[in-house]
DNA sequence: CTGCGCAATGTATGCGCATACATTTTCGAT
DNA sequence: ATCGAAAATGTATGCGCATACATTGCGCAG
């Protein structure tokens, strides 16, 4: 085993790369490229003497299949590309760790993008994706292109859009009523008896339609407006204090409720509000948004509201699968939501 | 048991799927195949009035490339595959951003799968995503199983190691030495004067390195040892909390240092000191580690230790693309380390 | 022992594109 | 107007595999 890692700068994988083949794998066992092809995907067509000295002929060669000739021979490439806003939120990524299991464990593989929140480069990232021929794809929110769900339409094949609902999905959705829980929240900090609320928002669209519904209900129990600090771009601590503190200087916001469109954010004006000597909940209580693992282990916990992604992750996968083997499909999946009652309102 | 190839009615991509083909828009545009083909790859090789036609061609069809026969024919397929261990943890994810987007703006799209800290696990994905002939791989770390090295050698692609650095890369290595950032830690706080000090360490084989590193320097100025909580799995707020309870109530550890190996369990941990009425840093000093965008804002701010993500991202990518056009690269790439002061410790 | 059925394997073909090479067209210089 | 080179396009081919179909071998009922 010598270490010659070295690989001068030769360019790579234009014309040698001895690759082996399953023609390769076959002339050493003794039958054609067929039969080997057999062997890996129905070994119950093959006999056992054959299908061992097969094994035998790929660990020699080290062979390993080229699914992308697989894929154009089959028309079936085993893989399935996602589209997230972004791959730094927890939210998204803890629902394609499982999404991705519960696909990889069907045999299928996950292509994942990243859109920036920007319909344009979703857009632009749909047609690349599509372009690898996957057998389905995910995307995340109901609100997408016309071009964008032309192209859907063309690739024909399965589509779950994910975190949100609509009577009209492109095939397959998966998530909750936002309007619904903005206004849900509302109700809860009304029934607490809070007369004062503002919101912290991230430039998200689905953030922004929880924000405006929880405005909206609460001004009809309580007659103010409810102020918003947009957080602009995505959610996190520092920007969660930064709108605090903007809500307290120019509001003069010292009592009453904030809804934060995410845990981060609200974790972030909590620590403004102590920071600042005002305690939570008993001046002002802080509401979050998805649960995520740290909501409970901060001080004080986090009342937040609470989606299963566990469920959401494994309802977006199976049924995509149900799709793919042909298996009968509920369309629209309302996955509802909770308030977790916690300290922090 | 015998012919079950009868797919239900709304199957997808097996017989029909009239997908639009180069050889279909040429005969729009009243060209053969390969003219489209140039048309798409070198716009300049075809005359302006053709390449007109055969774009409104296109945009009549609503062709979309296919990707998968171009790799087969050109042997480049313009993916490349990155293992990272977790999807969900920020430390890898904004590194893959980054990542991503530079190989993104030069025609690759990343194939990305998680490891969760098992070699066992890390040597399947190998093969599988092997199986897509990938241009290049990312590994995380650099102790890779021989049946991994084989397998990457016989791929003859381009491979870049992160997050660590040997003198044995595969190919190209990029990171820094974790020993030495845990030696350093060891000085820092023993100038600051603190003559005990506790770890909170995750199952992460660089974490743990870091870890004995730090416990062996430091128990040269102090002749106490380090006593160590392990978090198991992965760092989490939750997981450091819990560790910093642990530390408190089998060791008795009321003063002195702690050195995480993440600055989420950092965060854990000062909050666990917190709420038992301990300050932080004249009680208990914590140091994080890896510059989580957080680690400002939080109280007290962390001190930490950071590495440039961007700058790893960035090198990881570009070196790639060197190797792949060519160019030469240099092979070990140390990007060093740096100790944040904050108020933390 | 014949013949039928099924198991085991082989033959032929093409998926959609890139690429080497061949052919035609264009056009400037003469 | 003529020739030749470059530009523009076409022809031929195969990447490595899956799949329909053809063929062989073999056991067993009759």
């Amino acid at each position: 085993m010598p270490n010659d890692h070295k690989m001068a700068d030769k360019n790579f994988k234009k014309p040698d790369t001895n690759r082996v083949t399953m023609a390769d794998v076959g002339r050493l066992a003794g039958v054609t490229q067929v039969t080997v092809s057999r062997a890996l995907s129905h070994p119950d067509k093959v006999s056992k003497k054959t299908l061992h000295s097969i094994q035998d002929a790929i660990a020699a060669t080290g062979f390993v299949p080229n699914a992308v000739a697989g894929a154009l021979a089959s028309k079936r490439s085993k893989l399935v590309s996602a589209l997230i806003p972004s791959l730094t939120n927890v939210v998204y990524t803890s629902f394609m760790a499982t999404f991705s299991e519960h696909l990889r464990q069907n045999g299928y593989q996950v292509l994942m993008s990243e859109t920036g929140f920007d319909p344009a480069n979703e857009d632009a990232l749909i047609a690349t994706h599509l372009s690898r021929r996957p057998d389905a794809m995910l995307l995340t929110g109901v609100r997408h292109s016309d071009k964008a769900r032309k192209q859907l339409q063309g690739a024909g094949i399965p589509v779950v859009e994910i975190w949100d609902i609509t009577d009209i999905p492109i095939d397959i959705c998966v998530g909750f009523n936002h309007s619904a829980a903005g206004r849900a929240v509302a109700e809860y900090l009304n029934a607490k008896g809070h007369s004062f609320a503002a919101t912290i928002t991230a430039d998200d669209e689905r953030a922004l339609r929880r924000q405006s519904a929880f405005a909206e209900r609460f001004s009809t129990f309580s007659r103010t407006t409810v102020p918003d600090a947009n957080t602009g771009g995505i959610a996190s601590i520092g920007a969660g204090r930064e709108a605090m503190a903007h809500l307290i200087d120019q509001y003069g916001f010292q009592s009453g409720a904030v809804f934060c469109s995410s845990d981060l954010s609200a974790h972030g004006a909590i620590i403004e509000l102590r920071t600042r000597g005002l305690k939570v909940p008993q001046d002002v209580a802080v509401v979050g948004f998805g649960d995520q693992d740290f909501a409970r282990d901060i001080d004080p916990a986090l009342t937040t509201v609470a989606v299963d992604r566990l469920q959401l992750g494994h309802l977006a996968a199976s049924s995509l699968l149900d799709r793919l083997t042909g298996q009968p499909t509920k369309s629209i999946h309302d996955l509802g939501f909770e308030i977790l009652t916690r300290a922090s309102a």
